[in-house]
DNA sequence: ATCCCTGCAAACACTTTGCATGAAA
DNA sequence: TTTCATGCAAAGTGTTTGCAGGGAT
């Protein structure tokens, strides 16, 4: 799976007439390797632990075409930081926010998403992408309120 | 309604031992005459117009004071400002979010909120608000993309 | 008389951009 | 050898904060 996204986005490099730089190889790498919503300056501290050459300003360009190639979708959780997940395709998940901790969890639910469908077709609106999230409390969280 | 606002507020207020001064109730007057999802620089604009004298830091402290108070709901349209809308009590509504022309259509869907409760009830989670956008094109830049 | 609120400007955090240099084609 | 990508620093955003003066209680 890692191998395949690294050759989707060799075709869409190629497709549109980017180069393949040793930083975007590396940035790719450790995209892949994180988990849930890493924001730039997370993936830039990571990398650079370890490739201290390299500029926040790459990773955020990069990102950026990590998005156009279908790899990275952004997720903007209410922190005033811009954050990428995988892109997983044909799957779709939503976000539980915790505004105690800060912890997200993911949730799917296909008969939120026909209904979606529905509502868009209703208004002769075409989908691209949709953002549920829903902010609260974590059971941990609850918990530790009580006392 | 908006008597009843201007009271909730002088409610709120007056329980958090908050002034009432001139600023905040042009700026509330001025959030009460808008509809849908006024940045804080529309309304901050919208405002200095008449009274040129009011700071943009005042607006934005005072709506803030607005969310808390509960006549407001922060509204976040992925196009880098903050926007706020009216609350009205029992009713929420998401938003369908046209990327070629930017237009907004509300929609409501109690199923969908139906869903979520379920969903957080699963998980322990204590669910305070959520936001569900969709992002796409509306019928009319849909047909004007064909063209 | 207190202490909150305001306006201004400076500070902020995150992100984007301009430009000279370096690397890929 | 042309052209794209990079790193750096500077410039931008939208928003927040510190502070001295003004206003509400």
């Amino acid at each position: 799976m890692i191998l395949e996204k690294k050759h989707a986005f060799n075709r869409f490099a190629a497709g549109k007439g980017l180069r393949s730089t040793r930083q975007r190889e590396i940035i790719l790498d450790f995209f892949l390797a994180t988990h849930q919503h890493v924001s730039v300056e997370e993936l830039y501290l990571k990398i650079k632990a370890v490739h201290p050459g390299i500029g926040s300003a790459t990773v955020y360009r990069t990102l950026k075409l990590f998005v156009e190639a279908g790899l990275a979708r952004e997720v903007l959780l209410h922190d005033g930081q811009t954050r990428y997940e995988h892109v997983v395709e044909g799957e779709h998940h939503d976000h539980l926010v915790c505004t105690g901790c800060n912890a997200v969890i993911e949730f799917e639910n296909e008969t939120i998403e026909k209904l979606q469908d529905e509502i868009a077709t209703r208004h002769g609106f075409l989908i691209k992408s949709h953002k549920l999230e829903i902010y609260g409390l974590c059971a941990r969280c609850r918990a530790a309120a009580k006392t």
